[in-house]
DNA sequence: TATGAATGAGCTTTCATTCAT
DNA sequence: AATGAATGAAAGCTCATTCAT
């Protein structure tokens, strides 16, 4: 039942990757917060870079599946965002450091990692665009929306939640998600009560 | 006419520390791509700490500076908003990769930083937080708005440029600006016309 | 049997920093000498700065302690004295290098040792000058004798002996102890026989 | 009548030396000490080593000069070691930096500076035995004396100086220099009064 | 006379990695 | 299953020295 030895390395090195950055953390700390020194690490692993692999793997393709699966379902598009945005919360929700990981370092270790992920950040920001490409299409969304400039937008909002998010805090991960939803879908400002009196209405 | 030595090295740092991160980035790199030795960097700068300061601290000064003005002023809060963002997007236009690297490296880089660098990103969230506060307070905004997690989330998207800007891409950061602003404050949906007259309002 | 590593490493240094000076002497020329290399060196100490307090701070606390006891204690200041010197001069007999690179070195290099090294070579200069206090108001040194100078000279004489001092000599360091001691409490002049008699005084 | 530059460097290059050591020294220290810049200095030396040269060149030649002239001469052997103590703590007195670089830093450089500097304190050692041997042989001194440990010992007493003259100290150099040659001759013991009166004796 | 700029060798230190036990 | 010891490459940094101007 207890997690084995190389998953609890991995959560480790999750933690600390997140904390310091994966290059500011050396083996010798994560071996330290698992009690051992770092020469019997590799008895588990074959490398930091193959470490900081298992770290991100599965949570990242989670992610990208989810959101297929979401994309390609029939359902009025305002609905898919909801599930969209709320699929990426509960990421933060169960896989804290792992995507935080991910996020954060992902830039600079493509090279590293490619070989063994395929998911990118590319990937998933299409999938964003064609969702909301099937608002426009369908009329659901504003005709004039830049749908790559807004995939972008959304995957700002949701991505940099890896800065701030605290899985302790008081805010769940749906609780975001609703908001930051609701945000998407109208905005900020409060609506302008219906046309009704006519008239002055044009004029902004 | 052409710029200083010293400015040429704070340039090129600026950019390699964006393409590689800041640890990652050798005092060696950064000579190559000036044509000199690493040794001979020394004679310009302190330490490649003093040399991340360098990048960093100009662009974000004046970032705050600006905010602080524009949320202080007299305008509507939409205006207002429209302003910050502008303002946030113009950073990226005049100082890409020095903002790239402040955003991406603080919060590691945070205790090396903070001796020198008073602005931060806290700070700046907090900013944004008061803006959207008077904007509720006016009645400008949704009574219902999260302001904190509004915060957020604009910080996010407009923070996050900072990962597929391209300052010589199709869209200039003015355009990307406006885009946005539209985005935080009506939202995606296409508005439903007033209720009341009914009727026309099937056709698209 | 065989000291440990570490140890050794010490011993290494203590007679490279004797040798060549602290500062001219390279981590590769120690590693070297112990058959490593420099990076080695690190699994065993924290700093070079460390190897030196390594060096010196046992061979120094002995000296004090000991000088500190001799003080005192209750015998004939002459009695006192010969066993100051006989406790100075076993210091180079049982670690000859270590002491020579305290005595040598301290002064330039007191602001890396005194955070963690006490004794001072004021302190020891002060206990020498009680004890000779305490020989003039007894009677058994000269009265006009400025106690703080002849320490200075004492200290002089015996701290020396680590330019010169060769633990594979001829002389032990008792017997230069004693050497010292007679210098010191009779001189160098051939005693006058007493003058008032007058007559049996050209037999020695 | 000024000083001429580089006299002025020497000076200053005297002073740093021994405030913090020759290897510890730089040259931009020096440099910056004179109001110039370190690649300036070249000018007026051909290298740090030729300065550590200039620094203690005249004075060690004065000294050993000048010691060779007393132990030659004519003159009760107690009023030549007196001279020859003059003669030393002079030295601190007119060259005080100068001296205790060489004093310090001989033992490490000699290998830099044994090609142009050949005065060593081996032999200055060996005069100062030979004068003891003058006194032992005429009777002067006594006997049993151990020539070669009482001219280390002197030398000891005398060089150590170094470490604590201070050019604007309460005791002049000549006032030391006696102090230090009473205790040489007579030693700190109280004398005791001539044995035949005996009675009172045991009475201090 | 002196500067400013650069060099290049060498320093201390770090760290992922290896491997016999 | 893990340790202890060592490696070796590379990092940031220092500094005596050079040289065109």
């Amino acid at each position: 039942m207890s997690p084995s030895k190389e998953q609890e390395i991995v959560a480790v090195a999750a933690r600390l990757f997140k904390e310091k950055g994966y290059r500011a953390t050396t083996l010798e700390d994560i071996a330290a917060a698992v009690g051992m020194l770092k020469g019997s690490l590799y008895y588990y692993i074959r490398s930091k870079e193959e470490l900081l692999y298992l770290v991100v793997r599965d949570p990242i393709r989670q992610a990208y599946t989810r959101l297929e699966e979401i994309v390609a379902s029939q359902a009025p598009v305002a609905t898919k965002i909801a599930q969209a945005i709320t699929n990426h919360m509960t990421l933060f929700h169960r896989h804290y450091p792992h995507i935080a990981v991910y996020l954060h370092d992902f830039p600079h270790l493509m090279h590293k990692l490619q070989q063994s992920v395929r998911e990118t950040p590319k990937q998933y920001q299409r999938l964003w665009t064609t969702l909301l490409a099937q608002g426009v299409a369908s009329g659901e969304l504003r005709r004039d929306l830049d749908v790559k400039i807004a995939a972008y937008a959304i995957l700002g909002m949701c991505n940099w939640v890896y800065r701030w998010y605290d899985p302790r805090g008081k805010l769940s991960a749906e609780e975001i998600a609703a908001l930051f939803t609701r945000m998407i879908l109208e905005g900020v400002l409060r609506p302008r009560p219906a046309s009704p009196p006519a008239a002055s209405e044009a004029v902004p």
